[in-house]
RNA sequence: CGGGGAUUGGCGCAAUUGGCUAGCGUGCAUGGUUUGGGACCAUGAGGUUGCAGGUUCGAAUCCUGUAUCCCCGACCA
């Protein structure tokens, strides 16, 4: 991609309602434009971000059996009124055709269950996992956090069905692997925790993950052995660590990007939804659901991952591997040179933004450079060409070298 | 949802005891000079001051209503 032709563009000043570092460095970086209070328009850049965490999750789900589906953003209201959700403050309500009563989903299981109902009758047909990757709607009370806590999210969520309690135990902990995998592979991991949180009705705990920064909103009590938290919401009934009964527990900031859940009977008995097990009986089905943010995710990575100068990017989601920097490109020689530079990595399926344009001076150049944040940064000048080939420097990376040109693309 | 603050070219800001053609920076356009850490000069475009009413000879400035945004708190499978 050529830096002249991007749709979005970054700016020295950012929008006075910007409210937390993501907001302000994404904004700024050209990824995302706030359309209106917690809601906002992914732009190329953003949306590459967001597109290659989606496919992480979706590579993790689709290796434990996972399903993809797509169900609808808006239901009728007499879906929620079944399961006694249809007066959560946080439901959209409006009217469709002939004064329906309709909802903007801000979680999924009053769709998934009678839908897995209309397929599902046999024991045979069990275990089933089906996800989704989709917005959910939520009319928080005050949306705040740029890509924290927005009234419209990205989200991915896993719903598994169950013959018995056991299978949904079996499943819950095969889920609760895949999660870490994800966090490895966004490079969250070190810092991201189970943590136990409130289990509702059917089930002693939830899990949440928590990754661990500063402006976290959540508050979270750490066993440094164990690197397992408890959520705030249970330090009064749960004060020790649940893994190994020690009660040092450390105060700590967090975000929450995940929550799995034991949903155990709860939508399956308000739905009626029961299967045939081997001698004919009817019993009801067990249900999990596992979620997690995408959207908040990209937010949760620009508060932990970022220097004064702008964001610096997990290698896995970056909107390009390499930010090529063409300078003096008034010289035809060296454009030229800038320009097949270009077309070699293109060649290579080398993901790389060129910033090629002609009238900007060098410093302007690597400030846009260093705000968007890409993993490598390549330079041809005069001045690299002169000194034998490219320089070459990583974000996270004080020091640059200059590299002849054949050598560059073993270092990529 | 309770309390507080804000709203002026795309963005950041100034101008209010009511008074001249609403300024500055940045960004944008054109020309020229520059060219390794957000260059410089010149010229130019861009605003019915969130919206709707009201007071007044005169309103960005005062009054009423309303919308939106932000902050603190409550809430948050």
């Amino acid at each position: 991609m050529r830096y002249s032709q991007l749709f979005g563009k970054t700016s020295k000043t950012v929008a006075s309602d910007a409210d937390s570092i993501n907001a302000k460095l994404l904004t700024q970086g050209g990824f995302i434009q706030k359309e209106i209070s917690g809601v906002y328009n992914y732009l190329p850049l953003g949306l590459r971000v967001l597109t290659k965490i989606q496919n992480i999750v979706r590579e993790e789900m689709d290796k434990i059996g996972g399903q993809e589906i797509l169900m609808p953003a808006m239901t009728q209201n007499e879906s929620w009124i079944t399961t006694g959700r249809n007066n959560m403050d946080v439901l959209f309500h409006f009217k469709g055709q002939g004064d329906t009563d309709l909802v903007l989903n801000p979680t999924h299981e009053e769709v998934v269950t009678p839908l897995a109902q209309k397929y599902l009758f046999s024991y045979r047909d069990l275990p089933v996992a089906v996800y989704q990757i989709q917005n959910k709607f939520r009319n928080e009370a005050r949306a705040k956090s740029g890509l924290l806590r927005g009234r419209e999210f990205n989200m991915k969520d896993l719903y598994s069905f169950h013959v018995d309690e056991e299978d949904l135990n079996r499943y819950y902990e095969i889920v609760k692997k895949a999660y870490f995998e994800i966090y490895k592979r966004l490079e969250l991991d070190d810092i991201t925790v189970l943590t136990f949180a409130s289990g509702g009705a059917f089930s002693q705990f939830s899990h949440e993950f928590q990754t661990i920064n500063e402006n976290g909103e959540d508050t979270i009590y750490l066993c440094e052995k164990c690197k397992i938290a408890i959520n705030k919401e249970i330090i009064d009934t749960q004060k020790t660590c649940p893994e190994c009964g020690g009660d040092k527990l450390k105060t700590v900031k967090a975000t929450e990007v995940g929550n799995i859940f034991k949903l155990r009977t709860k939508f399956s008995k308000a739905f009626n939804f029961y299967y045939s097990d081997s001698k004919g009986q009817e019993k009801i089905v067990e249900m999990g659901c596992y979620g997690f943010g995408p959207s908040r995710t990209m937010g949760t990575i620009v508060e932990i991952f970022n220097d004064s100068k702008g964001i610096i990017w997990p290698k896995s989601i970056a909107p390009y591997h390499v930010h090529l920097v063409g300078l003096d490109l008034f010289d035809e020689n060296i454009k030229t040179q800038a320009e097949k530079i270009y077309q070699d990595l293109l060649d290579k399926n080398i993901e790389v933004l060129f910033d090629d344009r002609v009238d900007v001076t060098a410093g302007a150049k690597f400030a846009d450079a260093d705000l968007v944040g890409n993993p490598i940064r390549l330079v041809i000048s005069k001045r690299s060409l002169e000194n034998g080939g490219i320089e070459f420097k990583k974000r996270n990376e004080e020091k640059s070298e200059i590299l002849p040109l054949d050598k560059i693309f073993s270092r990529i």
